[in-house]
DNA sequence: CAGGCATACTCAAAAAGTTGAGTATCAGAT
DNA sequence: ATCTGATACTCAACTTTTTGAGTATGCCTG
């Protein structure tokens, strides 16, 4: 159900195939709320047999063809209904989280290492934010921005989700350092 | 699966039953994997049935009788095994930044009613952290407490959950500034 | 002395999400 | 000339999570 809402928020920006979802559509989606390839085109499925969206198949040479769907007006109404209600509360759940603590049981290396890859993810997340970022000011202050262009949500969403990443990135930074003393004084 | 292991890392911390860890049990499992009391009692049940926690019936008078797990030797070894394996990325996902996402296309009163409650959430959650980051730091420096104290995941994990908090309290804040100008330039 | 909240659970259906295995075509690299 | 990777999907089994409805006792407040 939050799917569905997740789809048409990210049809506002235009029409775009299962496909286009599925990989970031320039990083829309995926900043707040990620699904595998196969949920997204069985929703866009369910979307369109009730009338949410609707499909128009595009035919290309050397790629296959493509159904690019976009939102029509029951499926903008349905969007508006949603943002009415309250929103519920975010579920924290990190796996990585979890192995942290339990790393005083665990294995220490191991749990390093994981530290250290989403450390390195959130840094490559973080950039493609701030080129995102750079696309759409274009140039302008934020305030600029804000005067000028039509729709604010992709913006403060985006700006959540770098957020996120750059404490991702301060967390696992202190973390690592913590952790490699914890390393050196077991060794000893 | 993952909450198998979330369960079992909370319960280095010591004993607990169903209804503890449904209750944050001192804010453990529910900083880095939230669930239902239904899903803990369950997965507890599954737990002990592989006999990696065990149960003991605590008789109370004059409140219902209590079972409190506690991991066995193969729940600390199922555990372990678990923190050697990579950790897979976090799926954000978030309600409130749905509706963020299409605020344009939406209510956008009722979204601000839904950020401004957000970051109450959060200022509440944050004071949580704060008294529990004070409980363990016990007027220590970070550095004399982790070269004093057995665990460091407990500290860690909280760490993270407070960040995360204190950024949904700053992008709250901001957006709220945000869409009260919006508002202000729709009503002209 | 009634009503609501806290403790402490249980059962089960339904919805949502994950995992694994495919299909088919074309571009570019080895 | 073959192999990898991107485009663009589909089907199905399985696991996880959510939602809703209960049970039972005792404490405290108005």
């Amino acid at each position: 159900m939050a799917l569905r809402n997740a789809i048409l928020a990210t049809l506002l920006e235009g029409e775009a195939s299962g496909y286009d979802l599925s990989k970031g559509f320039d990083a829309s989606v995926a900043n707040f709320w990620m699904a595998t390839p196969q949920q997204l085109y069985k929703e866009l499925e369910a979307l369109a047999a009730q009338g949410l969206v609707t499909a128009r198949v595009v035919e290309q040479d050397r790629r296959p063809n493509k159904r690019l769907f976009s939102l029509t007006d029951a499926g903008r109404e349905a969007l508006r209904e949603f943002t009415a209600q309250p929103a519920k509360i975010t579920a924290i759940r990190d796996e990585l989280l979890v192995k942290v603590q339990a790393v005083d049981a665990g294995d220490l290396d191991a749990v390093r290492r994981a530290v250290a890859d989403r450390l390195e993810y959130a840094r490559a997340k973080l950039a493609r934010y701030d080129r995102g970022r750079a696309r759409m000011l274009a140039g302008r202050t934020e305030d600029e921005y804000f005067d000028q262009v039509e729709r604010i949500g992709p913006y403060l969403t985006l700006m959540r989700g770098r957020s996120f990443e750059k404490e991702n990135i301060r967390w696992a930074e202190r973390a690592l350092s913590i952790l490699d003393k914890r390393a050196a004084r077991r060794a000893l």
